[in-house]
DNA sequence: CCCTGTGAAAAGGTTCACAGCA
DNA sequence: TGCTGTGAACCTTTTCACAGGG
């Protein structure tokens, strides 16, 4: 359908940060905004604002700014948010049950269709209106579902056989929250957010302030 | 103490992944590893390890590779991993909540210490070892733990209360998990996990690969 | 001869200045 | 005049080739 030129990922993480302030200020009402009022909501500064938005088309107007609802619509499609992308999550713990109550993700087109997980007392039981499967049922929950996208939540000793049976069932859209580098086939997009090393980070530069000193 | 150049952020974000690499190689009885092979574990290529660990200091030797534990124990100094950071979370919703119950950071030396939300039923509670205090509390359970490390878990309505509440008890480095844009001075360093963002960028790929048929 | 350490080149992102249209 | 769109400069990060010690 739409086609654009080469999007730096760079550019592609912030889209959705921009998404969220113009669907706030479509919310308060407001009909235009300028590149620098949208990039001080959204912690960027203003030419690089422009930037992004350029690589999506030209969407402004001279002298005036962005239409706001026209804008948020082409983000919202460039983000693909015109379809919706179901989720199976794996490893039905703490976290993963944390994410299916978590009624942002269905509201932005990821709705959580089902949970895989190995424990046989949660198995054929549903929580927050997500029915939970055998792992064995992974490949007919995805093509009865439509699955696009798989979560792990798995301890980590079970998170690369759970990244493996994703894969089988032909999922192609990884996030992982598991601490250790997943192997995937190249088709795969694997992202990985590890909620201890953003801490190690952290420590990293609190350290460094210390050792100042 | 001891003090480095001008260390990349990309190289600081990586750090946390080796560190991880070199405990599993340590508990695996090995004594030496190549950068090849520590590249292949954490997914990155040999020049790129070799250069990072450069950052830190001349810790290989040529012709043989690094010692794991050596090396292990140079990265999580580097990491400030010699010191414990406690930790309160803001907001102990069911995301609070799993990372509590999540042991791998009281591990790593990030003990979470106490929590703060406004739900009087919780208040006064223990949940896994982690006690819940009223938002007026925050200041005093700063103090009295030594809080390193603020993360905030609240509705996204409450986030920026949140964090103008870490900033006023005096802490410098704050996790977020909340999806919007938060303002804090420039002397405090914050990090954004936004995990819709994340289903988001999964989205732009999905998107694209739909439209390229 | 093997594998690390590193300058230099290439690529990827960000900033800037200003051209250009409303 | 006002604010967008963008080439060009600048900076950061990655890649590469190879010098150099064990």
């Amino acid at each position: 359908m739409r086609s654009y030129g080469h999007i730096p990922e760079a550019t592609i993480a912030r889209l959705p940060i921009y998404l969220r302030a113009l669907v706030d200020l479509s919310a308060g009402g407001a009909s235009t905004v300028s590149s620098e009022e949208l990039a001080d909501l959204t912690g960027v500064n203003a030419p690089k604002l422009r930037k992004d938005l350029s690589y999506l088309g030209t969407y402004g107007t001279r002298g005036v700014g962005y239409d706001v609802d026209y804008l948020r619509f082409e983000v919202s499609t460039a983000l693909g948010l015109a379809n919706t992308w179901p989720v199976v999550i794996c490893g039905f713990g703490n976290l993963g049950r944390a994410l299916a109550n978590h009624t942002g993700f269905t509201e932005r087109g990821f709705p959580i269709l089902a949970a895989i997980d190995t424990d046989r007392s949660k198995i054929g039981h549903t929580f927050d209106d997500v029915p939970v499967h055998a792992p064995g049922e992974l490949a007919d929950v995805v093509a009865r579902h439509k699955i696009a996208i798989g979560v792990i939540c798995t301890p980590v000793e079970a998170s690369q056989g759970a990244a493996d049976r994703l894969v089988s069932a032909g999922i192609r859209s990884i996030l992982s929250f598991s601490p250790i580098v997943l192997t995937v086939p190249d088709e795969v997009e694997l992202r990985s957010v590890d909620l201890s090393t953003q801490l190690q980070i952290l420590g990293f530069h609190l350290q460094e302030a210390a050792d100042e000193k």
